[in-house]
DNA sequence: TGTACATCAGTGAACGCGCGTTCACTGATGTAC
DNA sequence: TGTACATCAGTGAACGCGCGTTCACTGATGTAC
């Protein structure tokens, strides 16, 4: 049974589209992602996409919703135990947290960078942004509980950790250290400086 | 003495044209700024600004220079004192860095974030930018000599240290921070969660 | 099982848009004598 | 002090470009009977 090469209904186009342009995104940067780059490279017309999405935003923003899904995930896994009085989850998420930064640096931006989407006009994405902020809260709370973090207002010091890890990865994504530098090092001793910091 | 109110040569053009830039900048973002939006602006034509900066990436570059030269100086206002073992000096370094940021976003985005321009290809940039941090590394320096920071490698922990600021200057001026947050005081509790975590 | 028909995914031509940049030019300035 | 002339800042029309989106359409699918 072989497959047509073009039959005239793709299948799943909008799947197709979502990772066409998650493809895109991690090649050449948001930027390259045009309604029309998409429809040549998924031999489609330019005007198809919009069957499925209403515009080039709407797409977008179902890239950046994935991306938040998909990083939440890797979080989650590593909270499987719960919080203790040793904070090697803690440091392990950061270090989780960058890796996938600096995996999936465009997709990142996108979802935290300036060119980050009107979150208010979109619910999903506004709820997926927001689901994983509110699990660092949580964490940083039982942290507090079990005595390993100082007693102070637990979504500040949410925001605290927050700024460390996005700004180190900010800074790599964006190119801003010159020379070729051991990321994993610096990574252990941003977590490992904040968690000291952080400490009661 | 009147001035005419449009004699044929501008006067300082090139001066005009950095300042109008920095103004669309800071009011509309960098993407207003375009080079026919320029020249209406100033009431000059369109290709007026072709005589003083062979192009739109030039103009830009000289912005962000500009930038770098200031926020620099603002810091270096601050280091007069030389370093002791009080670390108040790092404390109110780490304030000055952010409130220019949040004062100029997009300015700063077009310094250190993914609109930053190719540095390679302007060795003035370059330089106002390695300026600023080969003045932090050191600082750290000198803060470690006063027994106030920890040993470690001054390169990384001067990167742990900007990583925390621009971290927390980028979530503000991306407008990651939904509530309407006592950034001050934000601002506070990260550097100082910073310094507490570099002590020795 | 066969057929009429509603549905809707994908087409392709066309729209209007604003952009950066080039080019031959013109007007003002300042300098050499 | 006056004049010729080189210089160059600013002009304005034009270039080619790729973009997002619309629209009337056509082809495929699946469902009601």
């Amino acid at each position: 049974m072989t497959i047509r090469k073009r039959p005239y209904h793709h299948g799943d186009l909008r799947a197709a589209l979502l990772d066409e342009a998650t493809r895109m995104i991690a090649e050449e940067g948001t930027e390259s992602v045009t309604m029309r780059a998409i429809g040549r490279r998924l031999d489609v017309s330019r005007s198809a996409a919009y069957r499925h999405f209403p515009n080039k935003e709407a797409l977008l923003v179902a890239v950046a919703t994935q991306g938040f899904t998909r990083l939440h995930a890797l979080l989650q896994a590593i909270d499987v135990a719960g919080a203790d009085s040793d904070v090697a989850q803690l440091r392990q998420m950061g270090e989780t947290y960058l890796r996938f930064a600096v995996e999936n640096p465009a997709r990142y931006r996108l979802m935290y960078g300036n060119e980050a989407l009107k979150r208010e006009r979109y619910p999903q994405l506004q709820s997926a942004a927001n689901g994983l902020l509110e699990e660092l809260v949580q964490i940083i709370m039982s942290y507090q509980r079990a005595g390993a973090i100082k007693n102070h207002d637990a979504r500040s010091l949410a925001y605290v950790a927050w700024s460390a890890v996005h700004g180190l990865a900010s800074l790599v994504i964006d190119g801003q250290m010159q020379a070729p530098h051991d990321l994993d090092a610096l990574t252990r001793l941003t977590t490992q400086t904040l968690i000291e910091g952080m400490k009661s």
